[in-house]
RNA sequence: GCGCUGUUAGCUCAACUGGAUAGAGCGUCGGUCUACGGAACCGAAGGUUGGGGAUUCGAACUCCUCACGGCGCGCCA
């Protein structure tokens, strides 16, 4: 039910069109307003009228349908109080039919592409990757919430000279027994310990280049230890996506373009776009006041965009995408902005369609940036495994009865780390703190999985049947408390539509607090169960409304919502 | 130096895209339980929206300018 619709259909003003007036009809501060109010200001100049005049006109001229109990002009606003018993029935009724579990809209035939998380071969999962992480899987969630085909794509890091370093120490200090059990650890600590050995020994800064040479041309030994460390790294991080719900349909990687860049210069050269300066060969992109983009380098060899320009097409040609998403932190801003403009130079229509997706940077507590070298690392896994603990103990202390204590832990535990990871603006830069992070109450994702617990258990109670609405009096929904509830519930598909437009899950995450909140007050201030049968009917009714909406909402944060906690 | 970006309560963040008295959480202080789940709810204190200018009936939001922070600016990715 579009209100702001009812309210431009009924609302006639001479020379402003009905688009006008419904893009004019805002949601008062205060509720002693209404539900709704149109500012006449604007209006004023055309119609010579003062803007006071104009909404005591409009309110005179007024004939209200059922759904509007009351307008009524005040200092300029035009404000209108709904009718709440149909707003209660026509709202509820709107959600009840989506059923318990929210299905994905149908199909719209289109596809977008997310690169996001692209983890970098034996490189640990640090929290430094939870934002591209959680901000992409989430919005991989929104889209085919929406009817979109999201195509996730893992753009790994598994090309470059650091593995021939790696292979390098690899051969040196390689302890078999000790990478099977240490993972990806014991690899990064070979790495470091190349690095620091290099110091003193400059010969092995050669050797690791000759190692990356021999996983260039295809030696069969040393692609074969390369592999093996590729998979130990997949492997590893799996067991993180596992626990975050994340899925990938793609992990083509940096290797993955090494034959797709030729085709690439090719058209460029022929385009007339590559030109020579100092030695290397760039995209000159003064007339879009921005630097040259590096093609090739002196010796010939290719870089990051010229990588990125390949995977473009590939991209384009392979999944016809309707839009392409790189959820990459706002440092390759830059970088972006030229890998699309020398699209677009190339004559690809579809350049527009790619997009940078930037988010903001993670620092440690002091001010330190995270640094792998120096290990100054915060292991994702590690914070994780703390707040599931974490969890777990507040459930021995708070439901010791419960079943599946350690099911449930993980379900909070994991959930808390997410949504402190996407519920501010993604462009903020954050300081990770733990206490933080490790936060159950307030804003937070155990204060929704709370309140969703809380409304399970009513509904149990309640012995509410989804989907049966049955006698009810729906007059009881008409205090303050339901029909905040009522309203914020119809805004729910607004509210994922805005954040799949503005690539920000943070919407949703604001969205469901306040739902929650809304919630939890009505809940203070009203008895869901009482002896009036038809008012428990329609309390409960609201109840499992809020119950399912907070349960897809946080499905598409990447949140599970257990029935209890 | 140039470019991008940020600056709102002690701290972390909102503000329906230019509307009415700028709202939440944390923290502080004070309340609400014989419970349909207290991981909750209510109240109080706390603001010159970084400074200054401009546009407008009206600005946290648009424009200009300054300050402070972050990031980036050719052979890494």
């Amino acid at each position: 039910m579009d209100y702001k619709k009812i309210i431009a259909d009924l609302v006639k003003i001479d020379g402003v069109s009905k688009e006008e007036i419904y893009a004019s009809i805002s949601v008062p501060p205060r509720r002693e307003n209404g539900e709704f109010c149109l500012p006449c200001f604007k209006f004023s100049k055309s119609l010579r009228m003062s803007p006071v005049a104009i909404a005591d006109k409009l309110k005179s001229e007024l004939v209200l349908p059922p759904e509007i109990q009351s307008a009524e002009s005040v200092a300029g606003y035009l404000n209108f109080k709904l009718n709440r018993a149909v707003l209660a029935e026509n709202g509820l009724r709107a959600v009840a039919e989506k059923g318990d579990v929210f299905a994905n809209k149908p199909s719209n035939g289109k596809t977008v592409c997310i690169d996001y998380s692209s983890v970098n071969i034996a490189k640990p999962f640090h929290i430094g990757h939870l934002l591209t992480t959680a901000l992409g899987g989430s919005l991989y969630r929104i889209f085919n919430y929406l009817g979109y085909k999201a195509v996730g794509i893992n753009h790994l890091g598994d090309w470059g000279t650091q593995f021939g370093k790696l292979v390098s120490a690899y051969k040196r200090w390689g302890n078999d027994a000790d990478i099977e059990k240490r993972g990806v650890t014991a690899l990064m600590e070979l790495y470091v310990k190349f690095h620091s050995e290099a110091d003193s020994e400059p010969a092995l800064e050669e050797e690791g280049r000759r190692y990356f040479k021999l996983i260039e041309d295809g030696d069969e030994e040393t692609v074969r230890i390369f592999e093996r460390f590729k998979e130990l790294t997949l492997k590893e991080v799996q067991k993180i996506y596992d626990r975050l719900g994340i899925t990938f349909d793609s992990y083509a990687g940096e290797s993955f373009y090494n034959d797709k860049m030729q085709p690439v210069i090719a058209e460029l050269e022929d385009k007339g776009l590559l030109i020579e300066s100092d030695g290397a060969k760039v995209v000159d992109l003064s007339d879009f006041d921005m630097p040259p983009c590096l093609i090739l380098k002196k010796d010939g060899a290719t870089l990051y965009a010229t990588r990125d320009l390949a995977a473009a097409q590939y991209r384009h040609d392979t999944y016809d995408f309707y839009k392409c998403l790189y959820v990459v932190a706002y440092q390759q801003n830059l970088h972006f902005k030229q890998v699309f403009k020398v699209l677009e130079k190339m004559g690809k229509s579809w350049a527009a369609d790619c997009i940078h997706v930037p988010f903001g940077m993670v620092s440690l507590e002091g001010g330190e940036a995270l640094s792998t070298r120096k290990g100054k690392v915060v292991l994702l896994r590690d914070v994780l495994s703390t707040a599931v603990e974490k969890a777990e103990k507040i459930i021995r202390e708070k439901n010791p009865e419960l079943e599946d204590k350690a099911a449930v832990a993980e379900m909070v535990g994991v959930g808390a780390i997410v949504f402190s990871a996407l519920s501010t603006s993604r462009i903020k830069d954050m300081v990770f703190s733990y206490d933080k992070a490790l936060s159950f109450e307030g804003e937070t994702a155990p204060y929704l999985q709370y309140t969703h617990a809380r409304c399970a258990s009513i509904l149990s109670k309640g012995n509410y049947k989804c989907g049966e609405l049955g006698n009810m009096d729906w007059n009881v929904l008409s205090d303050d408390e339901s029909a905040d509830v009522i309203t914020l519930l119809n805004r729910y598909d607004d509210v994922v539509l805005d954040a799949a437009e503005k690539y920000e899950p943070c919407l949703i995450a604001r969205y469901l607090l306040d739902l929650a909140q809304s919630f939890n007050r009505f809940y203070i201030d009203h008895r869901v169960i009482s002896d009036d049968k038809k008012a428990t009917a329609a309390r409960l009714l609201l109840t499992a409304c809020v119950k399912s909406t907070l349960k897809n909402g946080l499905s598409l944060l990447l949140i599970n919502a257990p029935e209890k906690m």
